[in-house]
DNA sequence: TTATATTATGCAATCGATTGCACAAATTAA
DNA sequence: TTAATTTGTGCAATCGATTGCATAATATAA
């Protein structure tokens, strides 16, 4: 059955000519005539010859692999950054390698330490950590000379090439539109972490606010950890404490689904008495009752942005190349949570 | 800054030993003494010695990397399932290379070969065609003796392991629990391909009826591309011909979902005047209003149970293994959609 | 016709780690 | 004290493809 793998060698052989010959009469190099090409791809094919990219790897230094580190892969979000890595990186002959840090930097270390063993030619990484000290792998990673390309979540401090999505606009618009929806007392759900993003969204709710007037009430911006449930504790909150707001703009999707099912358990009305915004795009949005107003951030894009960053470096024959950083623009996405009647 | 990358014969030289010596001192061989050891590893952490596993692969015929061929990564059912499969993979120190087939065969040979190429130790995938001459290449790849479980969308044809979940079961309960809710009219939503899992899906709920003596109405099976569009269609158009039914179990959550907005818009109450039950357990069905009872396919167990199946058969030294095939539970997750008060 | 350039191929080293076999040194048995 | 083991390392081939340099064969220029 599995008879031994055919390789170069065997080819070459069954031709009476060298391994060398072959090799180049497979990469087409120019200095092989049409003739030998022509034989050699037949031959191959006939022994069923079946390329070792390992070896290939081996002599080149070039694994043809991108590492990818990301939180969890099953998140729609990172999913589909994914994609878009794996599209580019498809059409390039490139595959990725997928790592999962679990949200911990020790997992993190670990995946990073994995890729760079499996020598990938560069890795497209989203970070866990937010401390400095919880940087250093990557920093090393980019000392070492191997290209890295951060997404989403980044960081400056490493002098690499990143992609993100300008949050502060994002946020800005959905603020700008529910101040245009009538609202004045808008609610703010952001993350108790200090992390570069949710800081960019709050600047954006912030400066919207300023810029049309309207006061800023502290009390009404809300820190946790942005999932349903703190949306729901977050909300109950308000009422209970008899906070007037006529709108929420969530930094999270999931955050302000939490806020819609405490306000329809109350029998509020949305939007008419609270509207609601949310951020990410996540695909339940679509779903919900009423459809979720929200903000876009393009996952997909982003993962090709990312590859083409990878690839802008990887082929850059520079020692030190400045690195880049991709902003792609978000769109807000108006549905009926949001939209009053009368506009 | 990037001093060419250490080796294992530089870890050598530097000690006045030899590579071999060096080799299996890393790989805590029990020929090596302890003393030994002990300086190798310093020695290695000392040069910053980052090991090579492209040429340990070459050299010993197996890269450490598993190939995954999905559809498309960014659907939550694939997502997840590779979660499950690189957390496997990744405590026996494995990585898992992705490939996408976004649904053409074409793609699906592509991405077979070229993980093939990169001499991946095995793969694991769910299928995108459906006709035998689908399958060749991946018939081809057990009978190199590649490793390969399929899962999901799988087929007999190939004498390989599978995954699957009871499809059969999980639409029989959905079914039973429907007729329990005092449903009689109950409408179902299939597939107009003929797949495997539709199949047992439909034929679910068929027995079901049959077990319940409740009249199979063939008016009530639609069949569609299971998205929300066309369970939109397929209910506007039983509403339309003046159908009465009291329930719609679907083969899919999308299509569900264009029920319930079709229901809801014709100011249809759920469930008392229709019930609904999907299939999936689609992240989105927790937020819908009502949410949605659905059938929970356990995606990571899935991915899990690829692994492991895949890795019993990298282990086994017998030339022809019998092919197994790991048949998961589905679990009926019941919410408000299919709930009557009364019950 | 001879010198030069061009074309097509071969030679052999190389990428970095692994491993069967050989062998010296240290230990134990006789 | 000598023979038989055991222990710890070294030697050198190997995995399969790539590539700089040489070289033979052919074509072109002088």
């Amino acid at each position: 059955m599995s008879s031994k793998k055919t390789t170069i060698h065997d080819i070459a052989e069954k031709l009476g000519i060298t391994a060398s010959t072959v090799s180049r009469a497979l990469n087409n190099n120019p200095r092989i005539s049409e003739a030998t090409k022509k034989t050699v791809l037949q031959m191959a094919n006939d022994l069923n010859y079946q390329p070792n990219n390992l070896a290939a790897a081996l002599r080149k230094g070039k694994s043809q692999l991108i590492g990818i580190v990301v939180p969890r892969i099953n998140r729609s979000f990172f999913s589909a950054v994914v994609r878009g890595i794996e599209e580019v990186a498809n059409t390039l002959d490139y595959r990725v390698v997928v790592s999962q840090s679990s949200e911990t930097v020790e997992n993190e270390i670990a995946a990073v330490n994995a890729l760079l063993n499996a020598r990938v030619d560069g890795i497209i990484a989203s970070l866990v950590g937010e401390k400095p000290e919880d940087y250093v792998h990557y920093e090393n990673v980019a000392k070492k000379g191997v290209p890295l390309v951060l997404f989403d979540r980044t960081t400056n401090e490493i002098g690499t090439s990143q992609v993100v999505i300008d949050d502060y606009l994002g946020a800005y618009m959905a603020t700008e539109h529910l101040i245009e929806q009538g609202c004045k007392k808008i609610v703010h759900f952001t993350h108790h972490r200090r992390v570069n993003i949710y800081k960019e969204r709050y600047r954006g709710y912030f400066e919207a606010l300023k810029n049309y007037d309207i006061a800023f009430d502290e009390s009404l911006v809300c820190e946790g950890n942005m999932q349903l449930e703190d949306g729901r504790n977050a909300i109950e909150q308000l009422l209970k404490a008899g906070k007037e707001f006529d709108a929420v703009f969530s930094a999270s999707d999931y955050a302000v689904m939490g806020a819609m099912q405490v306000l329809k358990e109350k029998k509020k009305k949305i939007p008419e008495e609270v509207a609601l915004v949310g951020f990410s795009n996540e695909p339940f949005t679509s779903f919900t009752d009423p459809p979720l107003t929200t903000v876009n951030q393009f996952p997909i894009e982003i993962g090709q942005a990312a590859a083409e960053l990878f690839f802008e470096i990887l082929n850059s024959k520079k020692e030190k190349l400045i690195p880049q950083k991709t902003v792609l623009q978000p769109e807000l996405i108006v549905r009926a949570s949001s939209l009053k009647k009368g506009n």
